[in-house]
DNA sequence: GCGTCCAGGTCTACC
DNA sequence: GGTAGACCTGGACGC
């Protein structure tokens, strides 16, 4: 099988950041917890659909092990699209000196860098971060991935089973009504058929908002320009994006406030959740998120790699 | 099996 | 700027 070695920072951790949150989760992500495998069905800017494997157990110190199936071998040029990928999805080069530093002030928060944890599994495209997000708005988490499983039938087919993430002009070429029998996204389904056919006929350039000279204010008008996408969703995507000084408070977030922060006393809106990750300043998105984690990180089933 | 209630964010209309 | 009600799906619950 061909394969090829990721480079990674000292300071990287691999299966911290594939469990950074639900997205390892959701097709064409699938995650292995017991045998700390991540695998993605994956479609080539050529049109091949190959399925990646990166196995926990060959992470080490200064690389990753990605092993790719569906092509008999591997050009110098689909390594180098298969990395910049997942260099985006893994955060490879995402550097943590400063949030590590901070949070290190905090007792509490000690644990974040003593696991490797603030990297954030994100999509390859921004596309596909922005139709999962969408799926997060006003519903369950189990809901959310029943309508990521059934947006991703719509994508292009792996060999052996599985598809990979369907192009926005792909949900654009259908109707609201196919689209929306499909997916069964509710009223946010016309929400994905408006974003599909405005990236599809280059209204929106979604994938330029990834660029890093691009103010975190900019970005975030720009997303909140978007229907279905408000407060928490436009703070979803900036974290995603690279961008922590937004929060993306949901029900669990004001859950978590109450119950770890603040003596299980439920805080009387949201201003005072904002108030309270105030002094972190550029990183109080990611310090939210780490909270919402930290059982999960703590837990018995988590270990290091 | 059927009906009702509920949870989850965002949008629109209205004040 | 703040608030109420609608939006949609599917699980839980009562009958």
């Amino acid at each position: 099988m061909p394969g090829f070695n990721l480079p990674t920072p000292p300071d990287f951790r691999f299966w911290p950041s594939v469990v950074s949150h639900g997205w390892c989760d959701l097709p064409p992500f699938r995650c292995d917890e017991a045998m700390r495998i991540l695998q993605r069905i994956h479609q080539l800017s050529d049109g091949a659909v190959v399925r990646l494997t990166m196995p926990a157990a060959e992470a080490k110190a200064g690389s990753i092990t990605v092993y790719v199936e569906g092509i008999d071998s591997l050009t110098e040029t689909q390594i180098m699209e298969i990395s910049r990928g997942l260099s985006r999805s893994l955060e490879i080069d995402r550097n943590l000196t400063d949030f590590y530093a901070l949070v290190s002030q905090h007792p509490r928060y000690a644990w974040i860098e003593q696991l490797g944890a603030g990297r954030l599994l994100s999509a390859p495209t921004v596309w596909e971060d922005l139709v999962k997000t969408l799926f997060t708005t006003n519903t369950t988490w189990r809901m959310t991935i029943q309508m990521t499983e059934r947006v991703v039938t719509l994508g292009d087919s792996y060999t052996g089973g599985g598809h990979a993430f369907p192009t926005p002009q792909r949900l654009a070429s259908m109707s609201v009504e196919d689209l929306n029998a499909h997916v069964k996204a509710g009223y946010r389904g016309d929400y994905l058929h408006l974003l599909a056919t405005r990236i599809a006929n280059g209204e929106l350039e979604v994938e330029s908002w990834r660029d890093a000279d691009l103010p975190s204010d900019e970005v975030y008008k720009r997303v909140k320009a978007l229907k279905g996408f408000g407060d928490y969703a436009a703070g979803t995507m900036l974290k995603l994006l690279g961008h922590f000084d937004r929060l993306a408070t949901d029900s669990v977030c004001r859950t978590v406030y109450k119950d770890s922060i603040n003596n299980g006393i439920a805080a009387k809106d949201d201003k005072e959740i904002t108030a309270y990750y105030q002094p972190f300043g550029q990183w109080r998105g990611l310090v939210q998120w780490m909270d919402v984690m930290e059982d999960y990180f703590k837990g018995d089933q988590f270990r290091t790699s």
